[in-house]
DNA sequence: GACTATAATGTAAACGTTTACATTGTGATA
DNA sequence: TATCACAATGTAAACGTTTACATTATAGTC
């Protein structure tokens, strides 16, 4: 690999004024810069990150944690990111954590040693105190649908509880009665949140809520497959089903076909997060449209606000949740 | 940010037996051991990657460019693409190129500057001759799902044509013989392959290929959509329709319902990808399977292998298509 | 006790940039 | 002509590591 010193020895001129060119700061004469031009064109050469980085004092990199890149929903969101990273000239340095707290809290040592000037982290597995920890720590971490007791301002969430409580508000007031819900079999926020608003909606109704009829699986495909049998197996009636999230959806929708029921007219189904997939089931799932696009930018820029230490602090919009309604709910029969 | 110093100073010991311990390199006793663990902890210190990467000559860095993270199919190759570089001690850089020829050549001299270790490039924009530059200088720069000319050794791609053919064959021998193609609009290798096995199988069955029942569109939902609507517009008869991935099959069978009619009855439709997606739709879709995560795994393992110069050349597995028969076609009416 | 082999540690020179500061060259002004 | 302002350029010291080499300490051997 050229380094700049050959660049500068076959423009012949000093490091200095090749780094002024490459730069584009500070004045050079046209001659000078066109000579550093063709030589680097000729050498193919490229300025070193790293050497940069360490002289600047300044990655220019942006790194963000996700569960799991295979899930639209975390890819919708890191897309969002690169975008706004790449707008304000930085590179976004993507980790999985796959579920897992070990690896989710190597993901964020590995990003804090690539120097990362802002911290976008999707940890859903890692334990409070240990998060705590990084966010003392760095003070641009921001947490990505997670609060954090003492740290709200720097997490960046939807109301989990008031979506699915609109979820299942829907359904009662198109006259259900018996609804199950099948919900995520881990251990976090999101989870016990949505359930909560789905146990809220019940009782604001004074509607009883039957444990025979709650499930959890993992919140996947299959889970939602896998729930469903199980929920079917129970013999218990009921006319609708709310679901942690869109992909256990699928599964629920799939196992009930599978039975030789109908959708919406046997069995009426909603969702969680409006992923694309939504619009490709059939009927189209109505479900709870929850922002991805602006969480995902949103995180970037106010992370690097605090990086930057902005005079006017950078303010995220509130994120409403709503109800998008397609093709998946109807009356209940008789 | 404390440094390599820091926790020299606070750990009596010099910067050298730091560097030692934190890499687990030569021999240390076990006091300085101690003491360096306890400084760091105690600094909550980490090592820049980017000195480190400096002066060790070595990233420790793998990069990889996609089109888009949101499309479920490059999450799921970028997904293996990590997990195998993460197995191997590396991280893995990821840009998007949002299939602009721009974007993709900024994103590869990106990767360039962050002295990458391994390079997985999935550009299908970028003109022929601008990559092949970049496959010159950069030894160990390997292609996904793009064939280049002179390096065929170092492009890792299915044999889409063979893949479309047989999706067009399976359709021939349930008895179809008015068989429309909806098509990718992008002018891409895939395109053009998949378009010829699509015309390969119904020239080899003796039948006429009807330009009136091929379309092309945006690979996408929406595209596979308008170019249904645009066929049944047509009001040319067909019995089934072959669809260049899953994303237009999703489409299109959306439309179909619109129209009233029912899938496979009366019209029996095969996608190509087998995405996470083709399971999800109902019917299930019947599509071409190809081994994305072997790909992505592959594909590092490839230019791992070859930044290594590693004695014995790393053979990529041979990618193999083939139909996964699920509920999306069946015999054509009468 | 003198010597040697070996383990543990330290010293200092890289690595490839950026940038403060110093130097040079040029034309304008007095 | 001497002086000044200013643009263009160069010099060299950082930045935080790694690592070859040098040094010191320790134990074993004669």
């Amino acid at each position: 690999m050229a380094t700049i010193r050959d660049v500068a020895r076959l423009a012949n001129v000093s490091v200095a004024t090749v780094s002024r060119v490459l730069n584009g700061s500070s004045k050079v004469s046209e001659q000078s810069r066109r000579a550093v031009l063709i030589a680097q064109k000729e050498l193919s050469f490229c300025l070193n990150a790293n050497a940069r980085a360490l002289a600047h004092q300044d990655s220019e990199i942006i790194g963000a944690t996700v569960p799991d890149l295979s899930d639209p929903y975390f890819g919708a969101m890191i897309r969002a990111c690169e975008r706004t990273a790449q707008l304000q000239g930085f590179t976004l340095l993507v980790l999985q954590g796959f579920h897992d707290p070990l690896r989710e809290e190597k993901a964020i040592e590995n990003l804090i040693s690539h120097q990362c000037r802002g911290l976008i982290i999707h940890a859903l597995s890692m334990k409070e105190q240990d998060l705590k920890a990084y966010m003392q720590r760095i003070p641009y971490m921001v947490l990505v649908n997670r609060e954090l007791e003492g740290f709200k301002d720097r997490c960046i969430s939807i109301d989990n509880e008031k979506g699915e409580y609109l979820a299942v508000k829907h359904l009662i007031e198109k006259g259900h009665k018996k609804i199950a819900y099948i919900g995520s079999s881990h251990k976090i926020h999101d989870a016990f949140e949505r359930k909560a608003g789905f146990l809220k909606a019940l009782h604001e109704a004074g509607l009883e809520a039957d444990p025979k009829l709650i499930l959890e699986d993992e919140p996947y495909l299959e889970g939602g497959a896998a729930a469903t049998r199980l929920l079917l197996s129970r013999k218990v009636p009921f006319t609708a089903i709310a679901c942690y999230n869109d992909n256990m959806a699928a599964g629920v929708m799939s196992e009930i076909f599978e039975a030789g029921l109908s959708i919406p007219d046997d069995v009426s189904v909603v969702g969680f997060d409006d992923l694309f997939l939504a619009r490709c089931l059939n009927p189209k799932l109505t479900t709870i449209h929850h922002p991805v696009d602006e969480m995902g930018r949103d995180a970037v820029l106010l992370s690097t606000s605090i990086y930057n230490q902005s005079p006017e602090p950078f303010i995220p919009s509130t994120f409403e949740v709503n109800l998008v309604e397609r093709k998946s709910v109807t009356h209940p029969k008789a």
